[in-house]
DNA sequence: CATGAATGAGGATTCATTCAT
DNA sequence: CATGAATGAATCCTCATTCAT
């Protein structure tokens, strides 16, 4: 009975292989475009047969599934991290300006990190099918609604005007959402990321009137 | 000479016909997405036989490219006229906040109008091809520029405060674009356009800051 | 308006098309068997390019079914013409085989006139799903009903010796498929249908008994 | 010498894993017939590794081919055993009658022992290769063979009528495939196979004509 | 000019077979 | 000897495109 070292050994190789073909994955949808590539582009840059792919996963839809699956839970765990402590809420107009600040702090290095996955995720993913564009915008959705449970508590204890907080929620998502987008396709690399949270965050916060000193 | 009568007919039914063919057309990208969808699935949507697809257009991307470059120039001409008149700059915060409100509200009739190739602007075009994708944010960006230019001058005039008014201007078309699509989605029902104008607007120029009085 | 006639023509084309691939799929059916013909084979063989298969056909699985279907349906259609007319009934022993006689005599020309399609029904269709075993058992079982039938009546007659008309029309079955075969694949080539069904109705009436004169 | 017994082990076991997949073999070409099984089926259901498979066969069709032709070797020497004795032939009508009975007896046993094989013999076998499809015939025309010799010499003493023995002979055998095969796919639940054997010998012997007493 | 039947290149998918461990 | 991961040839199937009517 040599099985239990063969049967680790085994799916030690076979998982190693379907990294493999992940990362072939990741880099050729993010070259041709999810719906330009072929299986056998994949297999090609992955330098393994065609059969190989079909072992691993049943379909191009399904790679991508699970490309996309990974990342958003990491995201979503790393993010929440620490948040929605309801004892913890802000105690002032400064504090939530901070609060918010380190929000967006902390979505830099997850973004960082998953470079090519973000990209997919904005541009491939919601062209795929329904089920793909529901469960983007659901995300886009939970920041806002984090978003909005903030200003709401910080309207109730006067620390901000009243607004739609529905509204400026979104608003805020959308704001990073663009950001976030042109750092990835790269058009911000003359920018400090701080700079641009720094901006954001005063926006958000103070708009661009002059207070009367 | 009923020659010219009957080239003059022609030509309108054949007019007629490419019509027909590009209405379906959007009707099918919408619902089954660009990639998805087949030459044949357009001429059944207007039914036409499959040899008069070719009579009328190279291939599905000229299609698609023909009803975006339609819309394209529309939004773009109809959104200019008035613009960037040197000599008729806002004069306060104040007149620049008005400014930016009917900036705003101009846009929307365009966008009520187009919904249907907005919704194909946003989801299909930038996974077409690298050309699509580039026009598409050399669009954005011209936005950005208009917005910037006005910040600019604002700054100049020392009628709202100092800031980076590259970054500044990309959050404003961020929170456009975000209202855009959530409301092309129909995800603003409940909500009055003008409502969410006003919001975005508010923001952009107070932030959510309470202002002591 | 040219559609009428177009459609017309249009229409005899592709039936045309349709019934040259029906043919082919036969005769390739028979020469390698079902299971080893592929599609390209039978695109082959009828000189058409491979997607008029598939314009016509879903899958091979769906040609024989059609094959078969329509070989059944004139099989049940010509040979229960005249059958079961309770009305009718035989009036003697000698009239039984006369009856029994004449209706193995109409099997004749069906099975002459199908004969590929009938080496397809009982070599090959029972081994491609359930669902086609299914339906030859059926019509077995029809055939043997129908025997069943006569011989009930011909018991309560008293034209006959009672017996187990179940086991017995069964029995009956069995000789005709037996002999059919035989005639199919080319052993009985050295003889006179007519013999072989003179022989076969003496055993089943009289058995290989010597009645004592 | 330990090594000896080591050998004998071995060998034991090998055995035992190939008869262990002969066994897996037969319920999966059962269950979805010898086309459409895989040699992963096979091994599955073996519960062994693929490589296992090949170590053991050549191929799918050599499984089979050994599957059946152990099945043949049975069938004929059970069935051959006391038969054909030159100096034991039946000495009146009534012995063949009994003879023929004893003969239908013989094959029961054989056939209940074989039961699956015996589909895969009348089903699967004809439509894998001509090899096989003669091979089965052969049987057939054994069988078919040694009654007509009866039959011949039946008629030589006068115990039976003058008939074509050929034609007979083969109406007998199929009398007894087409029952047999009743009975393999479990269509005689309800009936005891003596009592089929006993209509069976008796629709040859007596056909169906009441002997005027 | 309109049509839709026919086409076949391109891509997806399966599965028998090999082979390193 | 057993294993199952890896392979790629073989086949299926789709769909853009052509073209005779």
């Amino acid at each position: 009975m040599p099985s239990k070292l063969r049967e680790q050994a085994d799916k030690e190789k076979r998982l190693k292989t379907k990294n493999n073909l992940l990362i072939s994955a990741i880099d050729v949808f993010i070259e041709k475009g999810y719906h330009k590539t072929k299986i056998s582009d994949i297999v090609a840059k992955a330098e393994v047969g065609q059969g190989t792919f079909y072992r691993n996963f049943k379909s191009k839809r399904e790679v991508f599934e699970e490309i996309l699956k990974k990342m958003i839970e990491e995201l979503i765990s790393e993010f929440s991290e620490g948040f929605l402590n309801i004892n913890d809420m802000p105690h002032s107009f400064e504090d939530y300006k901070k609060s918010s600040m380190s929000a967006f702090v902390k979505i830099i290095p997850i973004i960082k990190k998953n470079k090519k996955t973000m990209i997919l995720f904005f541009r491939d993913a919601p062209t795929i099918d329904n089920e793909f564009k529901q469960e983007i915008d659901d995300i886009f959705e939970q920041f806002s609604s984090l978003a909005k449970h903030y200003l709401d508590h910080a309207i109730e204890q006067k620390f901000i005007r009243e607004c739609n907080t529905g509204i400026v929620s979104n608003s805020i998502v959308g704001i990073g959402i663009y950001h976030i987008k042109n750092w990835l396709y790269g058009k911000y690399s003359d920018l400090e990321i701080k700079d641009i949270i720094v901006e954001a965050n005063n926006l958000i916060f103070l708009g661009i009137y002059t207070p009367s000193d």
